[in-house]
DNA sequence: TCATACGATAACGTATACACTAGCCCTCCG
DNA sequence: CGGAGGGCTAGTGTATACGTTATCGTATGA
């Protein structure tokens, strides 16, 4: 009986799964994610549809859709007959990816100052810049890039538009996915807090046009240091 | 029988489909994608992966995926248990694509301009620009859109970065849409060209500021006068 | 007459079955 | 012994079958 493992109770075993997001397509694509972006499934790891659906408890129809998804943002590559490939992140996508942030997040700081949103929205950034102070200060890495990251996603949720956003959204998981290795390589972001603390300021005073700019020349500064780390440290196993 | 039709010679009827673009689920993505950028299927259409599949000539499978695709860039709706909705695009979501665009171009125009690449290169930009000098000459408004689009794909395909230029076209795509209906209201374009000719100016100088800075104002301007022409004309039947 | 509840149905999500193809290995011939 | 060709296999893409569920219509009661 070879499918009577996967019969294992039509409606209950299931819920737990869609407990999570709805669908098993999006569980498939939330767990599969979450591996590469944890590592788990380290960049060049390759597995077939048969194999992920057997792990993740399902058939092959939904992980298929998930790994469609998953090829379409740039995570995975579908490689023909030989399954997914997790794509490593050379340097120069790195730099592809900053830009495209660059521009997304410097168009977001414009139109969040320009939105002139009460001061108890904004304070969530604020909350955020005080986060990575505190971090700094503790010399505390992760919990300052977790701060980091809350105030990016943070900037993009509250700019009011949602097609940015979702943009953003997607590019900085990628990005995150390299922070991992290049942070303990970083000098310590002293410039990075004051540049975000004034940036509130500016959001704040509603100078867009200081705010769009503002951001961006950070943004050009970070993906400078980043370049700069890339090229001393020769990342292949990215 | 119910299933005969779909029966039709198992490998030589799909050949044609496949042929245009590889896979099923390609072809279904392309054919559905066509159809509602010609207004064919109208904002508000709605229609079952049943029918679709059976216009289309195959099962609901690709179909099932390519709508999963299209409506993750934003032309669809899936209503649980109504099938997909063509989305109308309302004056709101054009001013965020605008938004999108403005920002994704101009880091285009930078990135270009920055590249210092062969004139033979710059050169398809300027043939662009002729033609829209010819089109505006002629007072012949298709054709100017025509040559304006061709403009700004050369611009993000020649940018140097894949993955800008990925979001740009998306978004392209979604201002096409409009363009059709927006196209006649508008004055006659003639700053626009103006513009392009100068940024092609930039781009050659390797002045990259200048260019990001030029594209981005005269992105916000269009976006001024469309939000404008909405404003007065509110498509509700977009 | 209107509201509510129940059943039929239609549509989707998922599983499974099937077909087709590419890649690999083995064999055979040069 | 090496290269080429053919068959076998594994893996995907697509079709179909199935179960679940939301919605719509109808009927009944207030």
């Amino acid at each position: 009986m070879a499918g009577a493992r996967a019969q294992r109770g039509p409606a209950q075993a299931r819920r737990k799964l869609r407990a999570e997001s709805g669908s098993l397509v999006d569980a498939a694509y939330q767990e599969i994610k979450a591996r590469i972006l944890a590592n788990q499934f380290p960049p060049n790891y390759q597995a077939v549809e048969s194999e992920l659906a057997l792990t993740l408890g399902m058939s092959r129809t939904p992980v298929h859709e998930a790994l469609v998804r998953l090829a379409h943002e740039g995570l995975i590559e579908i490689i023909s007959r030989h399954g997914m490939r997790v794509l490593p992140i050379s340097p120069a996508d790195m730099v592809e990816i900053y830009q495209v942030l660059t521009a997304i997040e410097a168009q977001a700081a414009e139109l969040l100052a320009r939105r002139g949103l009460p001061d108890e929205e904004i304070a969530s950034l604020e909350t955020a810049v005080n986060a990575m102070d505190a971090a700094l200060e503790a010399d505390d890495r992760p919990a300052w890039a977790h701060a980091d990251e809350q105030f990016h996603r943070r900037l993009l949720e509250l700019c009011g538009n949602r097609r940015l956003a979702q943009v953003g959204f997607t590019f900085r998981e990628q990005v995150n996915r390299a922070r991992l290795l290049t942070l303990p390589l970083r000098e310590r972001p002293v410039r990075s807090n004051q540049a975000h603390r004034t940036l509130v300021e500016l959001i704040r005073a509603g100078d867009a046009d200081a705010a769009r700019e503002l951001h961006r020349a950070q943004r050009v500064r970070g993906g400078a240091e980043l370049t700069e780390i890339l090229r001393r440290f020769p990342l292949e196993h990215m």
